[in-house]
DNA sequence: GATGAATGAGTGTTCATTCAT
DNA sequence: TATGAATGAACACTCATTCAT
């Protein structure tokens, strides 16, 4: 568990997701890891090889949370359980979001998709594509039953989304991830969604 | 204009805005000016006076911006102006998020606020601080005048402004700028600018 | 005999005679014999010591093959035997220069002789030295019982010699050992042969 | 003339040509032409970048030796000028195998000729090849003109070369070159040549 | 017999910068 | 104004070797 591997990899993620990829050197992950630069290349064949590995956990890790979300929403046959849109909320901002790894993953694609093509397909696709995917869904969803009234799913997930992103790029991704971040982004984001379904035709059963 | 001063600030800014400030050596910059790397610090003190020298170029664009914005509002006194909206908006838009120079520099922000505390705090105060408070003044200004109901002139300004930086994003700063992109994010920001006006209380005179 | 004791040895000579020892890493090694790294230090003291072993048994066998060449040479007391001569060529063509492992030790040699004295004087006294004595011996036992005329054995020696050099080297000892670089070395060399010593007074008793 | 760039190639050349290029570091040509390693990259791109200059030079100059040899050997029409022949080998002795630059690079390709192809084609080339192409031309001419009457002038080249490129070897391309080496090589291959001609016909007019 | 883990010494190379000319 | 030449500091990476298990 404190594996020497891990151990590179966890503090690998927390320079990365705070200088960027080619501003940390190998010689700073090893000062903090304790180790020798040659050790590394015991573990990992070499820097981009731990930056893989990070980005390619996380894909399995984010590939998970979303499915999730999809049963959660597959469960609502024809009428919606207590809370269900509480409960996709809450999973996608206090697991994937403000979550530990998660969050330094993101900030570091954040980072690197302005250096690295793959990166930024990595960071587009599970920061845009697929969020925007899945509230188009539960959109739609709501269309289907009656319950909103408004046409264009993907638009509406758009408009809803983007303040979400905003409060998040705001509190979530620049700076320390704390608690007082996190009430900062739960307050902004929860007010926001209140009000947004308020307009939108009352639909929101929180 | 042609001096060698302002080339290599030029193909400076070229390279930045693309790879940012550290993946950009002087011998790339030198490639391009076609003088000897030496040559450089004839003009500039060291790489970050380069760099600098933008920053301070770009901040005193986006005050003078900023300012004929502010004095457009401060011109509505009682009565509002025909399209009086509609121009504040092209402005911010065409000479400012547009603007060849100014897309280039915010570009750059955008990759070093996560190397550079100070690119940080530029990148904050000239893409959210002010023109979120520009924004706030107009809805309170229209609260003022008895236009919108709505109490809470800032949050009605992140709300209204989180999509705008939402398409900004994807249309402006990623990739190319180019005449398909601008129409992209015209299109798309035009269009939610009216949807927004007509919920909130057919308040917007296009 | 499939003892790992012998892959390695097997292996390193492979690579050994196709890229010198240096070229050749530990990990090469290991790679094709399925070991780990630390796993040679059990068997060899260290990447010299696989070097040795090798010249050494070189050495062993050479020593072998050179007493058995002299050993004919010495029967022929005071008339030839039947195509002697022939039965000493095609033993140091086929189980010396074109035996399998002598000619890969030969090629590593071939190669070592520049970074290392050790290495030069094996060759010298293996490839020159020693082939050219047994020469000379020939020529001087051919001239005793006055079927040659010439005088120095040993210059005779070096010119007959040089030309089987030249064709090993040309065969034998660039590219790799198969049955058409063998077949050309054999015809080059036998045809060579035969006009020597058709020139040479038709002492040859092919 | 006493310029840091040919310094480098200088030192490189005696240093690869004693030990072979891998075996020699950047670091130990620095410690000779007494420079730090940075400032190599200012004269050349890279270590291979060196290596790649003193081949091109040598053939450069190889080449010009060749055609030097071949216009000689045109010069004669229909009787052969006085010496004639031992001109084209003075030649090729003092000013290709025996002259400073030249003796280094050969020195050079000799070794690399098994780390690296395109080396091997060099050596191939100028050591084989070409001068094998040449001598045959000199014996074609010679039985054109009915001195020699052998038919087959390549098969003649090569085992006039054979003892020639044995001598060099011996004498010329292992230890250092000096006087003492050099005469070496003369004696031997001058006496080889002598008996040579001696035994095909009496051609050679020394 | 074999290996997981670690390491010191070294390799080629890049880069921002300096300075005399 | 511009540049030729040089450099110190850093960088990612390789390699033979050691040693406890």
């Amino acid at each position: 568990m404190n594996a020497t591997n891990e151990r590179i990899l966890s503090v690998s993620l927390d320079l990365f997701s705070e200088k960027g990829y080619s501003a940390v050197s190998i010689r700073d992950i090893c000062k903090q890891v304790q180790i020798k630069e040659s050790s590394v290349y015991y573990h990992f064949k070499n820097k981009q090889a731990i930056f893989d590995e990070l980005i390619s956990r996380f894909q399995k890790y984010a590939e998970s949370m979303m499915k999730k979300l999809e049963s959660v929403l597959n469960e609502q046959n024809n009428h919606l359980g207590d809370n269900f849109y509480m409960s996709v909320c809450d999973n996608f901002f206090e697991n994937y979001l403000m979550d530990e790894f998660c969050n330094k993953v993101i900030r570091l694609l954040l980072i690197e998709q302005f250096h690295n093509a793959e990166a930024k397909k990595v960071y587009d696709y599970w920061i845009f594509t697929k969020p925007l995917n899945i509230q188009s869904e539960v959109f739609e969803m709501l269309i289907r039953m009656g319950i909103l009234c408004k046409a264009d799913g993907k638009y509406l997930a758009i408009k809803y989304y983007a303040p979400i992103f905003f409060f998040a790029q705001k509190w979530l991704f620049s700076g320390k991830l704390n608690d007082e971040t996190k009430n900062g982004f739960r307050t902004d984001a929860y007010q926001y969604i209140q009000s947004f379904f308020a307009e939108i035709g009352g639909a929101y059963n929180g």
